[in-house]
DNA sequence: AAATATATTTAGGTTAGACTAAATAAAGTC
DNA sequence: GACTTTATTTAGTCTAACCTAAATATATTT
């Protein structure tokens, strides 16, 4: 009898994918400091996800982690969990983009598939949450990305917001300040190759933004 | 720094609260069959229960325990987050009456809350959950219960079902299949002194009812 | 290459909350 | 009141996931 994987494990699970992403194993102290968690806690559970019956992770000692398929799937699963949940809990009961996280956080362990489906249901399957990040598939594949990051627009090029990634609070409030949230639509009206300063109008206000806001800042080119 | 309670603490609180109803001590073997343990370990966690720094329950051996001014507030918290999380689901995720239970039962205590508080004002802070039970105010206290078993209703009388309580799932389907589910208005058309037989009119129909089916159907008479 | 710094792993310990088996207390029966 | 049954408690284990301290590997400087 294969038992549901712990919360802990699930939290392993998505840092790592999360981790991954740009394709470089995980090393353990990062896994540590994202799960608030001594590293050699991280080795110990590791080991035990290499050893599952069907593997969870790829270990090697001292060359870092990555997942395996199933590792994948079920991170994966817990992702789409967290982005259906905070794009619920912001439609529904009127939290802000930026409260929603930490519960959903918590949520996301404990929700049924049953539960999933009706979520997923009730909001018409959507593709991104409100942050933009794109939401995994019911059948656990992660959507390819097809937004650019604003960097890439040039002179007279229009798009439209679709993401914002990687920002801490502050950057969050700002960009919300200047009216820089999803949906919102942009036109590059000057470009720096110097200093990759773009200028870019929104509604009737311009603005210049560097390269470290404009890398974070997910478009599609209309 | 006082650590919240872990969810097991909630669990045995909880069940606690609803054996101690009725004013006697719940028994350690009752305890033990609620939540699905040994006897020995629910004897082993009263004993913490009662020795924490305000104590949550008071226990003499062999005489069954109940719950501390402190114990109460912290069951009624999970009882309140368990049944608006119910209305909520029924509500907004078109779960129906008896499916909601279990995934009520995981969530209740991993609820923020704030979330506790956006649901009560999304749902118009209702005072019963979809099943009638009455709801734990928001200060933690139990609202009296004003309605009373339709076993009280004599010929001629008129009432409205509120709550249906302790009932399995057959019994639901049973009387759901009669129109008997909370809201409906009924009137008592004839009742029988010998056997405590009460017929009753729903809409167009009348039915007959026993003493052990009238005794679970809370009304609020008109 | 040696020396130092950093990252990772090992070994052993702690805690919460379950378990089993055995001991004791309480309740029910003759 | 002695006997039996049932309920409860004690004592000692187990597991998951964390911890600290010490040991070892890898990486970076000199």
């Amino acid at each position: 009898m294969k038992q549901p994987l712990t919360i802990s494990t699930q939290d392993y699970l998505k840092h790592i994918y999360e981790l991954t992403e740009r394709n470089a194993p995980a090393s353990t102290n990062a896994l540590a400091a994202r799960l608030k968690v001594r590293p050699a806690s991280v080795t110990g559970m590791i080991q035990k996800l290499a050893n599952e019956k069907p593997a969870l992770v790829k270990y090697q000692k001292h060359q870092g982690v990555t997942l395996t398929k199933e590792g994948r799937r079920a991170a994966l699963e817990v992702i789409r969990h967290h982005r259906l949940l905070e794009t619920w809990l912001v439609k529904t009961l009127g939290y802000s983009w930026d409260e929603v996280h930490e519960e959903a956080e918590r949520l996301e362990h404990i929700i049924s598939e049953d539960f999933e489906q009706r979520v997923a249901e009730a909001l018409g399957h959507p593709l991104r949450d409100p942050h933009g990040e794109l939401i995994p598939t019911a059948d656990l594949e992660m959507p390819l990305e097809d937004a650019t990051p604003l960097s890439t627009l040039r002179k007279n090029q229009r798009g439209t917001i679709v993401s914002i990634r990687d920002a801490d609070a502050d950057l969050l409030r700002y960009l919300e300040k200047l009216g820089l949230i999803p949906n919102t639509h942009i036109e590059a009206i000057d470009y720096s190759p110097f200093d990759h300063n773009l200028t870019i109008k929104v509604g009737e206000q311009t603005h210049v933004l560097g390269l470290s806001v404009t890398n974070k800042i997910l478009i599609k080119e209309d």
